[in-house]
DNA sequence: CGGACAACCTGGCGGC
DNA sequence: TGCCGCCAGGTTGTCC
């Protein structure tokens, strides 16, 4: 659930809080999402790391240390918070991970379903290195965005969930995305006329920013770091609208498999 | 390279 | 009210 923009409103909550400090004490309680690293070397690698900045790649949150980079991804329902040590929270409930600060407080890390990934590496490259581009950079831009795609076969929807393609697009801001752009999910990327792939690079960028402004989607398990609601699912087209009408063309809105991901899209203006 | 599918997990919800 | 079964979705790995 957390994409781009989810990932990007966690970052800035969580930026002021963690830049500057220093690990003084780490729990890890869920081997697998530390994985290859022990909860013990995992511990005793982060102690006393000081955290120079805090930045997002894709759907990643990296932690750029003194010493390596910790990466964080939420997956589907990993949610970070930042509160004084001792204090409880609600979300304690499926905590996995304590990050005891030096300054008194505790960056945790909890997740009901336990598919976040807690990365401790050398470099950040190492992980993110295998990611598209991002698709808000400068460096993004329409030809890059095409020559991309027409090296790629294949149905359109699931290319832009592969993270190698473009990195930080998910379920819910392909399906806007394709609205937005008047394109059926299921086109073959072979057929996208130019004027269509253009209004997809204008779409994508345009539905990622607007989920930022709106501090992300909270459909059901992503919140902010506050522990509020993010308020971008009231202004979805199509995601999570099945049976409703369209608001551009007021055909109902259907709901499809593709590539084993719900698919909402409008039968009439998505061509 | 693309597509299908299982695996990883649990909470929430619809149906009975 | 309670139980059952399914769905949700990011990513990796496997197989064809």
């Amino acid at each position: 659930m957390p994409e781009l923009p989810e990932v990007e409103t966690v970052v800035r909550s969580l930026y002021a809080d963690v830049v500057g400090r220093v690990f003084v004490a780490i729990m890890a309680y869920w081997p697998r999402q530390i994985a290859p690293l022990s909860p013990q070397e995992f511990a005793s690698r982060l102690t006393g790391r000081y955290v120079q900045s805090l930045h997002r790649r894709g759907k990643y949150i990296v932690f750029d240390l003194d010493a390596g980079a910790l990466l964080i991804h939420l997956k589907m329902t990993g949610r970070l918070y930042v509160v004084p040590k001792g204090v409880s929270h609600p979300d304690d409930r499926w905590l996995r991970a304590v990050f005891e600060m030096d300054d008194g407080h505790e960056l945790r890390f909890s997740d009901p379903r336990r598919f976040g990934r807690l990365l401790l590496v050398d470099l950040a490259e190492e992980v993110t290195g295998q990611l598209g581009p991002e698709p808000l950079s400068e460096d993004f831009t329409l030809e890059i965005f095409r020559t991309r795609l027409t090296a790629r076969r294949g149905t359109i929807k699931p290319l832009l969930l592969d993270q190698h393609f473009v990195a930080g697009i998910g379920n819910i801001y392909a399906d806007e995305a394709l609205w937005s752009a008047g394109i059926d999910p299921r086109r073959k990327v072979d057929t996208l006329k130019p004027e269509e792939v253009e209004s997809l690079y204008i779409a994508l960028r345009a539905v990622l920013l607007s989920g930022i402004e709106h501090q992300g989607a909270s459909v059901n398990w992503y919140r902010k770091p506050d522990g509020t609601k993010g308020e971008q699912q009231d202004h979805f087209n199509v995601y999570d609208r099945t049976g409703k009408p369209c608001s551009r063309c007021g055909t109902v809105i259907q709901k499809i498999s593709l590539g084993q991901r719900g698919t909402h899209y409008c039968p009439v203006c998505q061509k």
